[in-house]
DNA sequence: CGAAGGGTTGATCAATTTCAATCGCGGTGG
DNA sequence: CCACCGCGATTGAAATTGATCAACCCTTCG
C-alpha cells in the first residue's frame, strides 16, 4: 500500500517496482505535526527533504510589519522543498495547516536515489515544473485579479489538485482553510474574504462551511475565476 | 571570450575548461529580436532552450480582459525556460523588452550536456533555485506590499541582479523599463507607477529617467522596500 | 461556565483605479 | 527643415475597491 508521495511520483513518471520500493522505504519514517505548528522555520538550515504524507501545510513568510503571506499550499504527496538544499538558510517557513504526517529523506539519500533512479529523478523534476506553474499562476492572480476572482481561482486550483489525489467527492471536498488562512494566501484581509465568500455563495457558485467546500456551479466558478484548466492539466504532455 | 550565459554558469558552479567550451559551443548561434517582439508565444509548443545573451526580456501572460501581468524579467545570462520542456503548450509568452540577443540549445542537446557534465547540471539547478526564490519574493510583494514598497523592492532586486553581472556603475544602472512595463510587472497602473516614482524621487531614494536609474539613498530605498538582501544573496551557500 | 478562535456585519477610511487632459520627444513624410 | 504622429510621462479629479476599526455571534473545548 504505497503512501501518497509514492502514488504521486508514480503518476508523474513510469516507475519500476524497484523505484516504488525504494521510495516506499525512504519515506517509511513519518512524524507528526499539529495544526499551526512550524515544520521548518525561517532561518533554519535546510535539513532533509520533507514530504507531506497526510494533511495540508503551507509555505509562508512573515513581514516586518507582522503580516503574513502564504506562498503555496502543500497537500498529501507534495514535497516541501525539493530545491532548497543549496540555501544556507531558509528564507521562509513551512507550517502545518491541519494535523500533518511528514516523511523525511536525508539529503544524501535524495541525491543517491535520484542518481540511481532516473525515473524518480524525472518525476521530481516534473513535480517542480508543476509547482513553478502554480507559482506563476499565483503571481498573475495577485497582480491582475480582483478578490472574488482570486478566491474563485484558488478554489479551482485546489479542487483540481485534490481531485488528482482522490480527495474529492463529486463537487465537494474538504478544504481545511480558515478565512484567515485564505486571506494570508490571497493577500487580502479576513473581513474581505468573508464578504467575498458570501458573494460567491449568493451567486450560487460555491459554498464553504466548516471546512467543507461545495462547488454549486462549476461553470460559473470557472468563469468568475478566469481559470485556465490547462495550466495544471492538459498542457502537460503525459502526466496528471 | 565567454558569453554572458557561460559567465553566469561559471559563477554558479565550478566549471572545467571542457564544461566552458561545451557551453560556449552550444550557445554560439545567437539570433536577434527587437523590442516588444515575442520570442515565444503563449500556445507555442516548447522548442529549444533559450538563453538571453544580451538585452532584457520578460515572461508574461495576457488575461481575458486584455490586461497583462509580467511574471519575471530576464537579463543577460538568464535562461528563459529551463523547465518547460514537459509542457505540451506554453501557458505564457516571453517577449523582448529591449533589443535582445538569444542563443538556443536544442532540447536533446540540453539533455546530453547535462548528462555528460554534472557541474553544468548543478549550475542549472542552482539557477532554477534562484528563480524560484525570486518568484516567491514576487508573490510576497504582490500580496502584502504597497505600491511604493513594491517598486522599491523590484528595483533592489534588479539592481542586485544587474550588479552581479557587472551591469551597474556605482549607484546607477540602465533600467530599460517603461512605466507601462513596470505597471504590468507590479500589478498596478502606469498612472500610479508614475506617482510612486515621483514619491520615491521626492523622498530622495531613487530617480528613474530615460532608462537610467540612480539610487540616491540605498539605505532609505532598502528600508522602504523591506528588502531582505539575503534572499538573492548571502543565503546561497557557495554561489553568487 | 468561561475563554479562545473563528465567522459575520456595519461604518468609515485610505489606497488605487479610472477617466480625462496635457506635455514632450523622437521619428517620419512632405 | 518642419509639421505631424504616436507613444510614453505627467497631473488632476472623481469613482471604486479593499482595508481598518469595532462590534457581536457562534462553536468548541478545557
Amino acid at each position: 500500500m504505497p503512501n501518497r508521495f509514492v502514488k504521486k511520483m508514480s503518476r508523474l513518471a513510469q516507475l519500476s517496482t524497484d523505484d516504488v520500493a525504494t521510495l516506499t522505504i525512504a519515506t517509511a519514517n513519518p512524524s507528526n505535526f499539529g495544526p499551526r505548528e512550524d515544520i521548518i522555520r525561517e532561518g533554519d538550515e535546510p535539513g532533509p527533504l520533507l514530504v507531506i504524507i497526510e494533511g495540508w501545510a503551507c509555505r509562508y513568510k512573515i513581514l516586518p510589519n507582522g503580516s503574513r503571506q502564504i506562498m503555496a499550499f502543500m497537500m498529501p504527496g507534495d514535497a516541501c522543498d525539493l530545491h532548497v538544499s543549496l540555501l544556507a538558510e531558509m528564507d521562509h517557513g513551512i507550517q502545518a495547516v491541519t494535523a500533518v504526517t511528514v516523511a523525511s529523506i536525508a539529503r544524501p539519500d535524495v541525491q543517491r536515489i535520484m542518481d540511481a533512479h532516473p525515473s524518480i529523478s524525472r518525476a521530481m523534476y516534473t513535480a517542480q515544473l508543476i509547482d513553478a506553474g502554480i507559482m506563476r499562476a499565483w503571481i498573475v492572480s495577485m497582480g491582475r485579479r480582483s478578490a472574488v476572482q482570486r478566491v474563485a481561482h484558488l478554489i479551482c486550483e485546489l479542487y483540481l489538485r485534490a481531485r488528482n489525489i482522490g480527495l474529492t467527492a463529486g463537487d465537494r471536498f474538504l478544504l481545511p482553510l480558515s478565512q484567515i488562512v485564505l486571506a494570508d494566501a490571497l493577500g487580502t484581509t479576513p473581513v474581505h474574504i468573508n464578504r467575498v465568500l458570501k458573494q460567491l455563495r449568493l451567486a450560487g457558485a460555491m459554498t464553504l462551511q466548516r471546512g467543507s467546500l461545495t462547488i454549486e456551479d462549476p461553470v460559473k466558478l470557472i468563469k468568475i475565476a478566469g481559470f485556465d484548466e490547462n495550466y495544471l492539466h492538459r498542457r502537460l504532455r503525459n502526466v496528471m
